[in-house]
DNA sequence: GCTATCACG
DNA sequence: ACGTACGTGATAGCC
């Protein structure tokens, strides 16, 4: 049985504050620091770890304003503000408690009730544990169990309330303090319950009816005055109830070992007691600074316990590790290696890259598993050196990234959402625009923790995995992805710098010629790319019409807002074409050759850990936005061409989101249309306008097409009408069309928003999951938001899981097959491959049954392929 | 560093 | 009465 100790920092500071201040005067140190809540935070700190001998103990705080406050603006409104002299004590509270060995939580928008709650519910269940929650706030009651009891601290000693003793006090259970507290309100939270009912009316009514809802359904069992004050209180109730109910889903490792008691650091808790000049405290630990010092210094030794290897007989691996490897840049493709750090669970070691690269069998390529962050990093770094590396099968960025953690490129983000003690990347090595080296040992000892951090967390991020049922995807889906992407990285993709450089003469031509038209249908040169000179050029100037309410007092010059006024002045299309050559030129024709690599070929960076929805982005340069809608654009993708004997090919699925939505939903005439292979959006249009499909016309085939991508997005009647420029009222007539032909998916849009409330988040069919944050906001507008994401992420995500297990697939075929046939890029719902003419026929069959094939939906799945010279002509 | 704009699926 | 379709990245202008 290990015991956990949950303390409510805040809490006890706030209570120690007021016991001890009086008339706004407190205790200070000779500096006049005010130091009384910090006095009888150690006290209790002292008292709680001699009584309770805790094996695990953690102390949190509040952060920021709550998702309460913003839910109900009144929380806490009736409180004073919190007093100059007790705010100035946060800060080395929490100096203090970690200087005793206490590790402490704030979450920013959390209150420390919800950190506590979320902490004790993992020892729910679980007889391992027995956890105590220390607080004098009553509200921490409801989360007491057969496991987690709460000492009730009082003015004058305290109360050990278990479950038992909860029963006796209040005669009903635990779970139902929030009921209580909706009834009877809470006046120093500003929960205001029901009006006229009291701790004794509310105890009566839960005693006999258990539950708020319960009370609520036999309304009318309850007579005279009582009634009526709980009908008129019942929003207020319902309100109060969603207040005091603690979450316990904050968005935090609750991995035990994280809390450990460590004892004091007695260097630096000896420093915050002189600092605050607690002598008291000082001579009761009876302790000489004089006498630590020599053995701190041992101590710290002894953590740093970095080995640094530059004979590699000094690296003695038996077993799996970790390792890590250091760039000095931001873009792994061109950036320079520094070392790797390596984790073994006993050892620390610090391999600088050279050392590595000439003992890259001992290092890479062994029988014991590696585990990484960033593996398709380390793939790519090594392969430009012409390493390999075995035995990867676990990456903490992935976990991190599939569990819904705060990723980003840098490890430490997580580290630190973890309370670990480290440099952020950009803090050790500047920021992509001004790098600078730092020393040495800070490099080693970062890397050397960003390792250990790795190993130590890999077990719980697994059993995470695991709960959330997304082995399968992390195992089989996304770790194999990376050595993937780091192929078609590294393999590159050839691009024609002398006809983009072509193209770019012609394009500049066309825009000298356009820019001279613009000034002369103004009247005078100006800037056409500042949307302000624009702006005021078209609309104050020129006087055409605004064709919107004036926003934030500025006009758009959006495209949308322009293509509304082009019929007043032939200069709109002028600037509309001014606008799509520049675009071409800076950020295709400039912006491609300038990432043109010495080999001739331009490599990407595939992001595999960045999208909400499990799709994949693309930068430096961003290769999935290409030009492919407007013919001139197009021509851009002429650049893009094959290695020797080989051509270009490339597969797309063919309305792969509709046929996921399709299926997912299961609307039988939708499924029954993409089986029998019919032209989707004629067949919407025949259905919602009720004709047959040889009579749909082109234009209600593409209002069809609007009315089908809108559903996918989440469709609003305004959003439909702006797109295909109709009436509001028409639009609305064409979505209710929808629904009721497809009622079907009427139904499953309502569940999923439905669950997505309830749940808080959705899932797609390889159960990828996304926590929408956005459906608990208080603004409208933003809970709206979250409701579309929930309809569109499965779809968008489950489309991403299927092409993504397509791409592993079809991977190790060339791989078995032995295929010198290279994937290079992926766009959403398209590969594109360099395909030697010899293995032409084969890989466009492999290609097109692992994609067709790879996930049985009730629907099927059609991949068109085109071949061609270039990109351009494999369309 | 942020906003507006526009390229893609 | 409100603002208004999902997911991205790069660029220029502006502060």
């Amino acid at each position: 049985m290990e015991k956990i100790i949950l303390i409510d920092g805040n809490n006890i500071l706030f209570r120690s504050y007021y016991a001890t201040a009086y008339n706004g005067n407190t205790m200070k140190n000779s500096k006049g620091f005010p130091t009384n809540a910090l006095y009888g935070l150690v006290n209790m700190m002292n008292k709680i770890i001699e009584e309770e001998k805790p094996t695990y103990i953690m102390c949190a705080f509040d952060k920021g304003k709550t998702f309460r406050h913003e839910k109900y603006p009144d929380y806490k409104g009736g409180r004073g503000e919190t007093p100059l002299e007790l705010i100035e004590q946060f800060p080395k509270a929490r100096e203090l408690v970690e200087a005793m060995g206490i590790k402490y939580y704030e979450i920013d928008n959390y209150e420390a009730d919800d950190i506590i709650g979320t902490f004790a519910k993992k020892c729910n269940n679980n007889k391992n544990y027995d956890a105590v929650v220390i607080s004098s706030d009553k509200d921490l009651l409801q989360l007491i169990t057969d496991e987690v009891e709460v000492k009730l601290l009082k003015p004058v000693g305290s109360i050990r309330m278990t479950h038992q003793e909860f029963i006796n006090t209040y005669g009903i259970e635990p779970p139902r303090m929030v009921d209580l507290k909706a009834l009877m309100g809470d006046s120093s939270d500003n929960i205001p319950g029901v009006k006229g009912i009291g701790e004794k009316t509310a105890l009566t009514l839960l005693q006999e009816y258990k539950t708020l809802d319960n009370v609520y359904e036999n309304i009318d069992n309850i007579k005279g005055k009582l009634k009526e004050k709980l009908i008129d209180g019942k929003e207020s109730a319902y309100q109060s109830y969603d207040l005091a109910t603690i979450y316990t889903e904050v968005p935090i490792d609750t991995d035990f070992e994280k809390i450990k008691y460590k004892g004091f650091d007695p260097l630096k808790y000896l420093e915050i007691l002189e600092e605050l000049e607690f002598y008291s405290l000082i001579k009761k630990l009876d302790i000489k600074k004089e006498n630590l010092k020599g053995e701190i210094e041992n101590k710290e030794k002894e953590e740093q316990n970095i080995i640094v290897v530059n004979n590699i007989e000094d690296l003695k691996i038996e077993s799996d590790y970790s390792i890590y490897l250091e760039l000095y840049g931001y873009n792994y493709h061109s950036a320079k290696p520094l070392g790797f750090s390596l984790y073994d669970g006993k050892n620390n070691y610090y391999v600088p890259f050279d050392v590595a690269v000439d003992n890259s069998e001992v290092l890479f390529e062994n029988n014991y598993e590696k585990y990484t962050y960033d593996l398709k990093k380390l793939y790519v770094v090594l392969k430009y050196h012409n390493l390999t590396l075995n035995n990867c099968n676990y990456d903490a960025m992935i976990a991190g990234y599939l569990l819904n953690k705060n990723i980003k490129d840098d490890i430490s983000y997580l580290m630190k959402n973890n309370g670990e003690d480290v440099l952020f990347y950009e803090e050790e090595f500047g920021n992509a625009s001004k790098l600078h080296m730092p020393e040495d040992e800070i490099i080693r000892e970062n890397a050397c923790k960003k390792a250990k951090f790795i190993y130590e967390t890999k077990d719980f991020y697994l059993k995470e995995l695991e709960k959330e049922e997304e082995l399968y995807l992390f195992n089989d889906i996304e770790v194999p992805l990376t050595e993937v992407l780091a192929d078609m990285e590294f393999t590159g993709i050839n691009v024609s710098k002398d006809y983009l450089e072509k193209m770019g003469a012609e394009i500049n031509e066309k825009l000298a010629l356009v820019e001279e038209e613009i000034y002369e249908l103004a009247g005078e040169k100006f800037n056409i790319m500042s949307p302000k000179q624009l702006a005021d050029i078209l609309f104050v100037k020129m006087g055409l019409p605004y064709p919107k309410r004036v926003k934030d007092n500025s006009y758009s010059t959006s495209k949308e807002i322009l293509d509304k006024v082009a019929p007043y002045s032939p200069i709109i299309d002028k600037i509309l074409d001014y606008r799509t050559l520049s675009k071409l030129y800076n950020n295709y024709i400039v912006g491609l050759i300038s990432e043109i690599k010495p080999d001739g070929k331009i490599h990407t960076l595939f992001n595999q850990t960045l999208t909400r929805t499990g799709r994949l982005s693309c930068s430096e340069p961003n290769l999935q936005n290409i030009p492919a809608r407007l013919e001139y654009g197009k021509l851009i993708r002429k650049a893009f061409y094959p290695e020797k004997d080989s051509i270009i090919l490339s597969s797309d699925y063919s309305q792969i989101e509709l046929r996921v939505f399709a299926a997912m939903s299961n609307a039988e005439n939708l499924i029954e249309a993409f089986k029998e292979g019919n032209d989707i959006h004629a067949k919407t249009a025949s259905d919602i306008f009720n004709i047959p499909i040889e009579n749909v016309t082109k234009d209600q085939r593409r209002q069809a097409k609007a009315v089908n991508f809108g559903i996918l997005y989440g469709i609003s009647s305004f959003g439909l009408s702006e797109d295909l420029n109709i009436d509001l009222s028409k639009a609305k007539d064409f979505i209710d069309n929808y629904l009721k032909t497809y009622p079907r998916i009427s139904e499953y849009m309502k569940e999923t928003i439905e669950s997505a409330h309830k749940l808080g988040y959705v899932k797609t069919l390889m159960n990828r999951k996304r926590i929408i944050e956005e459906l608990n906001n208080k603004n409208y507008m933003i809970r709206q938001s979250g409701e579309r994401m929930a309809l569109n992420t499965p779809i968008q995500g489950t489309s991403a899981d299927i092409l993504k297990k397509a791409m592993v697939e079809i991977y190790k075929e060339f791989a078995k097959r032995n295929l010198k046939s290279k994937m290079l890029i992926q766009v959403h719902d398209e590969l594109v491959f360099n395909v030697l003419k010899s293995e032409e026929d084969e890989v466009e069959k492999i290609v097109r049954d692992i994609m067709e094939n790879t996930y049985k939906l009730s629907v099927p799945l059609v991949v068109d392929i085109n071949k061609g010279i270039d990109w351009y002509d494999a369309k």
